[in-house]
This record gives structure tokens, C-alpha cells and sequence, in this order.
RNA sequence: GGGGCGGUAGCUCAAUUGGUUAGAGCUCCGGACUGUCUAUCCGGAGGUUGCGAGUUCGAAUCUCGUCCGCCUCGCCA
């Protein structure tokens, strides 16, 4: 077998004159006339023309050469010459060329569906490169996301590897929890009728390592969510999961933010300089976001002030809600620049996040004109300048519940902030968002539910408000925020037993119900349990901002489609019936035919 | 579970109001060419229009059902 000495992106000028071996895969197949053969070999690494020539090779080697086609895999032994024809300026080992002496096919290709080229990639249909996703996985841009991947991966355990922490893994097969998304469960042999649950997250194993002294802690680890995936969401998804002890959110925040300043640093060579602070509450009357995007402003302008007092039906319908809102958005300049069809647009993406409509106006030298101006018209001066509004200027306004307005507003000012070119491509503008509130109310149950989960610790001095008002209680949480994605979120815990059952009191769950799911974590607790706190940031999510994508099928090697299936292997699929019969368990599927 | 867009040659797409033998580029196959490099040129092959019904003299086109892909709402502590 030839043996490599060299990759395909290795070759340069100075390498002229040198006995070398590649080993890859026929990229291009260039015949010129039968005596002469180009071929550019692709390995990860890049690209190196080879050259089969009968006036320096024999015509047995020829034919082999005329034979290759694209995808075949070989290895190449030659020498390295500067080439004849002139360097292609367009590949990196472009000044030589590979004079083959000998060619040992390794495996022949069958014509492939889909060809390995970044240039046609978007061309393909996704569905063709997920089934042929061996082929796929060869184009250059595709490895160097493979690549990037590792590379964070490697990162992570050097940093915290070097922090002190302890990698352990936890299980996978463990007991369904009841609260957050739908679990995956596996049916128990052993145990027939019983069931595990994988993962949604290692949360509480993890905070048990904490109780066991472990100190500090990280995984790299799979989680699983039993819900529709989306672009930028799977099934199955990774965390980098990491938990400290005798610490509070400081320092959690400080040992993150390090990382996140080293990773930015070492793969794309940029200083994300100092990491700001928002306040949950401010993003959320800001931004209508708990992860706002600042890398445009538009900030919603609040209109609480006046909204009730111009005689303006939909503003007072909304202010006779519980917690109501009314916001703006003012764009400058956009009674020119914002088409009656935008508008339309803007007006149904309102609806679709559960707006009644989308009050508009325009901003005039006098006034206001068209849409709602008539309402607003007599208190002009008091409105223009409680929005800061300016001649020219287009306002569109949302009344609502708290959470309605600014969702709505919210999705507003970010497809503002698309259409309008408002977003540099290049910035990178990351946020700490702390002081979430420990709960929300879930009206239709009746009951609290908690923001980020309920073994959040609420900040040092807020934990008399769990008796007198839960819904004020401020929690130690925080959330790593980078242009507008949530890349990693965390929290102090509970680690007094008392704080915790009253937490799930105040959730719903019982003493009973909290025992039965969560017991052995109350019991720990009750064993010496540290103060800890600890962080978990989604690494698929990472590396699509770090290698720039929206679509995180492109950073898992063998991902699945939005309606979870794998479409290379064909997963989910049926097995036998002596497989069931072996685990107690029956479909109520109806039959399929074949 | 809801909404939107799509499925035609190996790949990417076209096909007039429902009307002759469903076309093009790339790929593939054969040929020409000794400095190509997204090679080029000449020729050829390649189709159950996702699947199943229905309407019609006639369906890629219209209707119903179904499967699949993408986007999205709900969902995702």
C-alpha cells in the first residue's frame, strides 16, 4: 500500500525536486489528448495536481490515469516539480504538480449523485447531501466546520482542564423527570413495565458531583429533547456542561467569560474586549428579547405614559390588561424607505406572534399623517416628543400584555434590523444578561413556573420574597448572550434542602411528587451540600456563530431532518417482534404495509 | 397539531389556458486534443413527472388522499 508522506494541502515550490506520496480522492479528471493526465487529488487538507504524462511514464501508468474518475480513492508516488504550464494562483499548492510514477487504486467510485464541491453546494438539495452525507462530508467546507468543531472541543478541555475541573460522565439511561420538554424513553428489560429516560440535560448529576466533592466539573456531553427540531435546534444536541463549587455568579461568570474571550481569540482572531451587563428586565422593555441582538440599536420606546390618555381604542383595550404594554418602534427616515408592502409584511408577522394588528404612522412637519394619525394628531407634541420622533420618521406600535408586546415588538425590531441592512456582519457583540426573575406566572395552571429551572438559586437576600412575592424574587442566573443567540445559560443553585422544597412548593409540585422525582436530590442536599453553581453552553449553537451558519444540520456530522429522521441510515425504523416481545412492549401504531 | 413553499433525467431546473414524441445546463458514456486547471470541442445515452385514486377525448399541469424535504407557529424547565 503507498504510504503517505504528505497531505494534499501540503506541497509548496520549495518542495520542487522531492520523492513524495499522497493518498486521497480524484477531486477533477482533466484529459489533454491520450499521452497526458491531470488529475487534482483531494484530502482534507486541500488539493495537489498530479500529472501522468507518456514522456515521462510509461503508457501502463497512463492507462491507469485515464481510467481514474472522480471520487475514486488513490494513492499517488512521485516527484514534485514546479509546473510547466505556469502556477494556479487559486490553490495553495498551485506552483507544483505531482509527476506520478506509480498510482495504486484503492477503491473505484460508482458515478457519484452528488460531487464534493463548495461551488455547487448550495445548488444540492439538502435532503441529497444528508443522504449521501460520506460525500458531502468531503467538501472542503464541510471538513473545515468538522475541523472547527474539534477545535473548540479541544479548547474547552485545555481551559477548564486547566482551571481544575474534572471531566466525569454521567448517565444516559436515567429516571424521566417531569417537568421541561418531552423525554425520550427506553423501555427496562429487566424490569418489565419500568422505563428510562434519556437526558434532557446532566443537571442534577451534576450538581450531586458537587455534593460529592468533586469541586469542579465539566462534560462534553449529548442531551435529548423530544420536540420539533428547527433550524437551529435537534433532538439530540451537545452541551458543554460545567459546575463549580464555593462560588457564587461572579465567579462562574469571570471563568466563562475567559473562555468565551480564548476561544474568540484563538479561531477567529478576534478581541470581544469586555463583556457588558444587562439587566433582564431591561432587555426585555428594550429589546422585547431576554438575548437581544446589539448590533443594532432601534430600542423599543415605551408609550405608557400617554397611550391611555388620547381615546384610542386599541391602547385602551390594552391598557385595561393585567401587566400591560404599549411600545414603539420609531425607524428614522422610514416613511420613505419602508414600502406599503413591507408594511403588510411587518403587519403579519405582528399577527403570527399574536398581535391584534399593527398600528402604523408616518411623522410629518405638522403632525402626524396616515394610520393611526388621527388618534394621535391632537396630543402631537406631547407623543412626538415622548417617541422622539423626527420629520420623516414611520412608528409602529404594539399594545398588549407584557409578554405579547414585546415578543411581538421584539420580532419586529429584528426583522427591522434585517431588512434594513442594520446589522454589521462583522461585529461581534456579546452580553451578560442577569437578574431574571425566578418565575413566571403559567396562568392557565395556575401556578409559578420557573424561568430557568427550578433548582435555581435566588440571589443572595431575595429569598425572603419566595413567601411574601415569588414573582419579584430575582434569581442568580445569567445567560451568555452573543449577537442575539443564547450561547450558554446557568445559575447558582439551591443548595439549602429548606430554599429547594419551598421552590417546588411554590412550582406545584408537592412533597410527594418532588420526593418521588427529585428525592435523591433532596436527600444530598441534606448531606453537606456546597454552594454551587455552574454553566452549560449548547457547543452546536457555538460553532454555528463561530463558523457562520444558521442552519445547524451543517455543524453535526450525521444530523438528523426536521421531521428526526436519518436519512443516510433511515432511522427511526421497525425491529422484530421477539425485540419487543423481550422488552414487554407493544405498538398501538397502526400496521404498515410494505 | 397548525400555516407556507417545494418534489419533473444521476444533479439543478424549464415546460404557454389541460393538448403533438416532457426540454436545457451539468453529470455520465464514446470520440478528438501534450500544459490543462470549473479544461475545451464533437457525438450519444438517460424519464413510473414522489406515490395512490379521481375528473377528462386527453393530466407534469385540475381535485382528493398519502409520503418526503425546507421554513415557521405551538412546543423546546
Amino acid at each position: 500500500m503507498i504510504k503517505r508522506t504528505h497531505s494534499c494541502g501540503d506541497l509548496r515550490d520549495s518542495d520542487a525536486g522531492a520523492s513524495v506520496r499522497l493518498c486521497g480522492w480524484v477531486n477533477t479528471y482533466r484529459e489533454q489528448g491520450k499521452g497526458l493526465v491531470f488529475l487534482d487529488l483531494r484530502d482534507r487538507a486541500g488539493l495537489t495536481q498530479v500529472v501522468c504524462d507518456l514522456e515521462d511514464s510509461d503508457s501502463e501508468l497512463v492507462e491507469i490515469a485515464r481510467g481514474l474518475r472522480r471520487e475514486d480513492c488513490i494513492g499517488v508516488e512521485g516527484k514534485v516539480r514546479l509546473r510547466d504550464g505556469g502556477a494556479n494562483d487559486k490553490l495553495e499548492t498551485g506552483a507544483i504538480e505531482l509527476v506520478a510514477e506509480r498510482i495504486q487504486v484503492f477503491s473505484k467510485s460508482k458515478t457519484p449523485p452528488i460531487l464534493p464541491d463548495d461551488h455547487e453546494a448550495d445548488k444540492i438539495s439538502e435532503d441529497k447531501r444528508l443522504e449521501y452525507r460520506y460525500i458531502d462530508l468531503r467538501r472542503p467546507s464541510m471538513q473545515k466546520i468538522l475541523r472547527t468543531r474539534s477545535q473548540v472541543t479541544r479548547i474547552v478541555r485545555d481551559h477548564f482542564g486547566n482551571e481544575g475541573f474534572l471531566e466525569v460522565e454521567t448517565p444516559f439511561l436515567i429516571k424521566s423527570s417531569p417537568e421541561g420538554a418531552r423525554d425520550f424513553i427506553v423501555p427496562s428489560r429487566q424490569y418489565p413495565g419500568q422505563w428510562y429516560a434519556l437526558p434532557q440535560s446532566p443537571q442534577i448529576f451534576k450538581q450531586i458531583l458537587m455534593i460529592s466533592g468533586c469541586d469542579r466539573y465539566l462534560q462534553i456531553v449529548r442531551c435529548f429533547r423530544d420536540e420539533d427540531p428547527r433550524a437551529d435546534r435537534q433532538a439530540e444536541f451537545t452541551q458543554v456542561d460545567l459546575e463549580m463549587s464555593f462560588v457564587d455568579r461572579e465567579d462562574v461568570m469571570d471563568i466563562m467569560g475567559s473562555f468565551a474571550t480564548r476561544l474568540w481569540d484563538e479561531i477567529l482572531g478576534v478581541d470581544i474586549g469586555d463583556i457588558p451587563r444587562m439587566s433582564w428586565h431591561d432587555a426585555m422593555e428594550d429589546y422585547g428579547i431576554d438575548r437581544p441582538d446589539l448590533r443594532f440599536d432601534l430600542k423599543l420606546v415605551d408609550c405608557g405614559d400617554w397611550a391611555g390618555d388620547i381615546g384610542f381604542r386599541v391602547f385602551d383595550d390594552a391598557m385595561a390588561k393585567p401587566n400591560p404594554r404599549v411600545k414603539a418602534i420609531v425607524i428614522p427616515g422610514g416613511a420613505e424607505k419602508i414600502t406599503r408592502k413591507q408594511i403588510d409584511e411587518l403587519d403579519a408577522l405582528a399577527k403570527q406572534f399574536g398581535a391584534g394588528g399593527l398600528p402604523v404612522t408616518k411623522v410629518t412637519a405638522d403632525g402626524f399623517a396616515t394610520g393611526i394619525a388621527k388618534f394621535l394628531a391632537p396630543h402631537a407634541d406631547r407623543v412626538r416628543e415622548a417617541l422622539g420622533a423626527k420629520d420623516g420618521d414611520l412608528v409602529l406600535f404594539g399594545a398588549d400584555t407584557f409578554d405579547t408586546c414585546l415578543k411581538v415588538m421584539g420580532e419586529l425590531r429584528l426583522k427591522l434590523g434585517r431588512d434594513l441592512g442594520l446589522i454589521d456582519d462583522a461585529a461581534w457583540k456579546f452580553l451578560w444578561v442577569v437578574d431574571f426573575p425566578m418565575f413566571e406566572r403559567d396562568e392557565d395552571a395556575g401556578r409559578w413556573k420557573a424561568i430557568h429551572h427550578p433548582f435555581t438559586s435566588p440571589m443572595p437576600g431575595e429569598e425572603p420574597k419566595l413567601e411574601s412575592a415569588p414573582g419579584d424574587c430575582i434569581s442568580a442566573g445569567y445567560d451568555l448572550v452573543c449577537n442575539g443567540s443564547e450561547i450558554a445559560g446557568g445559575s447558582v443553585r439551591i443548595h439549602d434542602q429548606a430554599i429547594q422544597a419551598k421552590v417546588f412548593e411554590l412550582l406545584g409540585l408537592d412533597g410527594d411528587t418532588a420526593k418521588l422525582k427529585f428525592g435523591f436530590l433532596l436527600d444530598a442536599l441534606q448531606y453537606g451540600a456546597p454552594p454551587h453553581g455552574g454553566i452549560a453552553f449548547g457547543l452546536d449553537r457555538l460553532v454555528m456563530l463561530l463558523v457562520g451558519t444558521n442552519n445547524i444540520r451543517d455543524v453535526i456530522a450525521f444530523p438528523k431532518t426536521q421531521t428526526g429522521q436519518d436519512l443516510m441510515s433511515n432511522a427511526p425504523g421497525p425491529v422484530d417482534a421477539e425485540q419487543l416481545e423481550e422488552l414487554f412492549v407493544a405498538s398501538t401504531a397502526p400496521e404498515e404495509e410494505d
